[in-house]
DNA sequence: ATTATTTTAGTACCTGGTATTAAAATAACA
DNA sequence: TGTTATTTTAATACCAGGTACTAAAATAAT
């Protein structure tokens, strides 16, 4: 009832199975058979004991895992992360650029992503239990390249009534990028926004 | 020699693959031939045709992808699913309002989500190789709701050199919540697209 | 020598295809 | 109208890479 060597030998085949297959996981279980040079059977059963799913599976969990991360814009209230903010009055927020928001083509961002950082911090600092944009004049300045941190800036410039009006000013280390002037209405209820 | 309503038929229904398979790439062949209504063959037909891989040959490409980590994402090019498009002219997209597209408070979409919409469906009608936003006047008419369908119709409305201009218009079940007036520049390197 | 463990073999079956041939449905045309 | 071209569907044989199960060999432990 001790098998110790020829269990610390399979123990030790499986140990490095798992780590194989981590590190190379496209191999079928016949290439994994010439490899740690045993049969199919056995390797089908170490895969089983050490519950790895089939090459098939495998793949499939990888691209999963890939494509999962495309989504869409955003996931919080803002694009981008909140640097400082004046509910009133100002607000700023900065944007890190990721492989997800270029063009796969020349590795430039998106202009709505841009969009996206601008306005969701436009609306932030109205923030009037609620607020939407009604209108905007943007104008994309410069590309902006995979990797850079875009920080914007926002400030109310007018209020009229539930009316705000909000400019946005974009900048990738000091060079101006984007530029927009939002219309942006307080909310209370369900009405609509149109002018 | 003319089949010109059936050859559309399929013409059309070839392009839409293209565009399901490409957002959508886990589907077997039987439940594309569902989605689409026709039968299996019809499907391997038209794949063969269009030279599109295997459901297996496309799950291990995206995994390949994914460990490559350079990652080229196709994937997230257009925001919403492209209903129609002709390059140069006009073209159609549909969004449908997740939930995390929308404020929690009133369920309300974000403004940048339809602005997103609209985008990228501006720059795929231009579709030189590369196009890049410039700047855009535009203007939010109806708050949309959750679960709310917007469709976008884009449309050129003029070429100047390298300049375009085109007009987006976003429905909602016929009332509009979104208009805009996008100038996209088709860029050919890495040059400046400022004005 | 006997028993327990491990490895290997063999078989039937599954999914999601390819490849090929042929029939049926649909459209175009004269 | 009949005839022809195109498109769609069906039927069949085959393949890869498995699962699930049964059973025989090989090896080790006592």
């Amino acid at each position: 009832m001790e098998l110790n060597k020829k269990c610390s030998l399979k123990l030790k085949r499986q140990k490095e199975l798992v780590e194989y297959i981590k590190r190379n996981p496209f191999l079928t279980d016949e290439e994994l058979a010439q490899v740690f040079n045993v049969s199919v059977q056995t390797i089908r059963l170490d895969r089983s004991e050490l519950k790895i799913p089939e090459l098939r599976e495998r793949i499939k969990q990888l691209a999963r895992g890939s494509i999962d991360s495309v989504k869409s814009l955003s996931y919080g209230e803002l694009v981008g992360e909140l640097l400082d903010i004046l509910i009133g009055k100002r607000g700023t927020s900065i944007l890190t650029i990721t492989k997800d928001m270029v063009f796969k083509k020349n590795l430039i961002a998106r202009g709505h992503y841009l969009f996206a950082q601008a306005n969701s911090l436009a609306v932030a600092i109205v923030d009037a239990a609620t607020a939407l944009t009604g209108s905007v004049k943007a104008s994309f300045k410069k590309p902006v390249k995979l990797g850079e941190r875009v920080i914007a800036e926002a400030k109310i410039i007018s209020v009229t009534g539930r009316r705000y009006k909000i400019s946005v000013l974009s900048k990738v280390r000091g060079q101006k990028v984007f530029e927009g002037v939002f219309v942006v209405f307080a909310v209370a209820g369900e009405e609509n926004l149109c002018e």
